[in-house]
This record gives C-alpha cells, sequence and structure tokens, in this order.
DNA sequence: GTCTATATGCTGATAGAC
DNA sequence: GTCTATCAGCATATAGAC
C-alpha cells in the first residue's frame, strides 16, 4: 500500500482534531492559533488546511462530533422501565458521559460564542434533542403520578444545570469514586422529583 | 473646575469597563481588540491605556469587581432565622443577582482561562468565599436536623450549578416572571435537601 | 486625557515545489 | 500530504504632540 509523498502517518486527521480539541479547552478558540494546532501535531500550519476548510469548520466539526456521540450513547439507554427507573439511568449516564470526556463538553459549552450563525442553530438542535429526552421521562413520569413538578421545562434545565455542573470541581484522583458522585447527585435529583 | 486638555468626559473609565463587560461576554476575552473597546467607547485605542494597564488587567478588574459586588450583596442577607429560611432567602438572592447581571456572570465562568495564575487565583478565592456562605448554610441545617444531606460539600456544588443554570436559558420577556421562576427553583432545592 | 503614528509580532489562509 | 514562503491584515502596547 503506497504512501502518498511526503505522508508521514495514516492519521493525521485525527490527531488534529485531539490537538485541537485540547488546545480549546485549555485556552479558548479565540486564543488558540491554527500554528500551534500544527506544532502540537508536529506538522506546519498549512498541513491543517488538508483536514479542514478553515479554522471555523474545525470548531464546528468538534462541537457537532461531541453532540453526535452523544446522542448515540444515549440512544443505547433502555427505553422501557418506569420513569424513575429511566430518569436514574439518564442521571447517572449524563454524569458518566461528562466526566469521562471533560474537554469536549467544556468547549461544547463554552466556544457556542464562536460558531458562525449556522453552525450554531445546528448544535443548538442537537443539544435540544438531548435534552427533550430527559423532558420526555420527566413528563411521563408527572403523567403516571410517579414524579411531582411544577414545571417540566424547567426541571429539565435545572438537572441538566446540576448533573453538568460536576464537570467544574469533580476529580478523579479525589476522594469520591464515580460511583459514590452519581449516587449523591442521583438522591438529589430523585428527591427533587419524587412525588 | 479646569479640565485637563483634550478630556472630553468625566467617566470615560467607568464607560471602558461597561463596553468590556458587554464585548467580552458577547465574543469572548480573546476575540475582543482594544481597538473594538475603544471604538465602542468613541475614543482612539491608545487612550484605554489611561484606564487599564493592559488588557489582562482590565478583564481582571471586570471579574473582581463582579465577585466583590456579589459578596457585598450577599453580606446584606440576614444570618439569623432557621437554616431553611436562610437557605431560601440564598437561593433566591442567587437567582435574583444573577438574572439582574448576566454579562458579569457569564465573564465570570467563561473567561477564568484567559486570566494569569495570579488573577487566577485571587478571583477563585472569592467564589470560594461565595460558596462557602452555602455551605455553611446546609452544614448549620444538617446539624440541626433541618436537612438531609449525603454530602454538603457536593451539595453545595449542585445546588450553585443548578441555580446559575437560570441564565443559559431564562428570559424576561418569556412566560415566566422573577417570582415564579424561583419560587420554581426554591421548591426543587428544599425538596433535594429537606430532611 | 486624547490624539496620531509607529514598533514589533502574530494571524488565517493560499501558492507552488516536492 | 507536507513543506516553505508569502500575503495582507490586525494585535497589543508605547511615544510624543497637543
Amino acid at each position: 500500500m503506497a504512501r502518498k509523498t511526503g505522508s508521514h502517518s495514516e492519521i493525521t486527521g485525527p490527531r488534529v482534531q485531539a490537538a485541537a480539541l485540547r488546545l480549546i479547552a485549555q485556552h479558548g478558540f479565540a486564543a488558540v492559533s491554527m500554528r500551534q494546532i500544527a506544532a502540537e501535531v508536529g506538522v506546519q500550519a498549512g498541513a491543517l488546511y488538508n483536514y479542514t476548510n478553515d479554522k471555523q469548520t474545525l470548531l464546528f466539526d468538534l462541537l457537532r462530533t461531541h453532540m453526535e456521540h452523544l446522542l448515540n450513547a444515549l440512544g443505547t439507554l433502555p427505553e422501557t422501565g418506569t420513569p424513575m427507573a429511566r430518569l436514574e439511568a439518564f442521571c447517572r449516564f449524563h454524569i458518566a458521559y461528562h466526566i469521562e470526556r471533560p474537554d469536549e463538553v467544556f468547549i461544547s459549552y463554552m466556544e457556542l460564542r464562536n460558531l458562525s450563525a449556522d453552525n450554531f442553530a445546528a448544535i443548538e438542535a442537537l443539544r435540544r434533542r438531548y435534552e427533550s429526552h430527559l423532558d420526555a421521562i420527566l413528563k411521563d413520569g408527572q403523567a403516571a403520578g410517579h414524579f411531582a413538578l411544577d414545571d417540566a421545562r424547567v426541571t429539565t434545565f435545572a438537572v441538566i444545570a446540576m448533573l453538568t455542573g460536576v464537570n467544574t470541581w469533580y476529580r478523579e484522583d479525589g476522594p469520591l469514586s464515580k460511583t459514590d458522585l452519581a449516587d449523591l447527585y442521583w438522591t438529589l435529583v430523585r428527591r427533587a422529583v419524587a412525588a
């Protein structure tokens, strides 16, 4: 299998994504230059444009890929069971996924401002799909009398904000195991919504 | 009272702060240039350096001022009453203050990355002082048997994240009044912590 | 206190050699 | 697919006139 001239790697594309993700999470999109990303990968800046049309597209692809992975993973959760069981599964999933991918989560909240209008709309649509999953669970549980909610939509925002907040303080080398963590948050959510 | 030569305003300093706040909240610190801030104020870029040593200091002063105002306002809350009453007062205060100053809150979370190490440490210390206020209420209520908390520290993080999340979706021209909003969040918090 | 002018360096992106 | 070289523009910050 002949390589093309000058190719030193079969996987430069993913390495560009990984470098961009790490650097943008650390310094912010506007503060990171294409040259910095190239240096992290070990190529010259011009070579990056074999893998992205421009810097904006690079950011958009990072966010879109993250949201699609998140939605795919969400899709593997069982859709049967009581609303309470489904809510617990969602909460544990959300925490586990977010702890596992802090950089992706971080830039998906922090860099929305730096998306073009079209790209922003696309990411927001994916985010709404994710939130609507929780919203549906809450409304089902409300209708079945398992939950006592004054406003399901607000509860969705509140629960997601609370759970996502773990990324601002949780450290894997700290005193709490991931199971402890999920148990603590689940207890808070359960008590907040239970009838 | 003689003005100095070329002075066109007694309040350029505050106007610089306000312009920087608005632009940074909208576009991000690294994406906003001193020229943009100057244009918003109506002066040339060089004139900004009469009011700040450099761009970094401008950001730091915005965040420090916000945190100090927040702590001062927090200090006006009554420190007497049951832990439940103090918790309710804190929650309503936090939501009201954050809704009232969305730009300041936004940059205080988003631009921490762009602070120098020393400046970051200073802002983090102020933030910890704020969080410790809620932590103290939770621990008092726990000790008095009014709250049932598995972990007061985690509950502090969870409650603050949940309440701060209002800024990501709440709009004053939407269907919910500020009172409705505070009532909804307070209900969630109360049920999550009550014994 | 604000202006103009400038020093110095970095930016995103492209062209063409290999 | 990666390199080098380059374009045209904008960045922060400062100096000195007024």
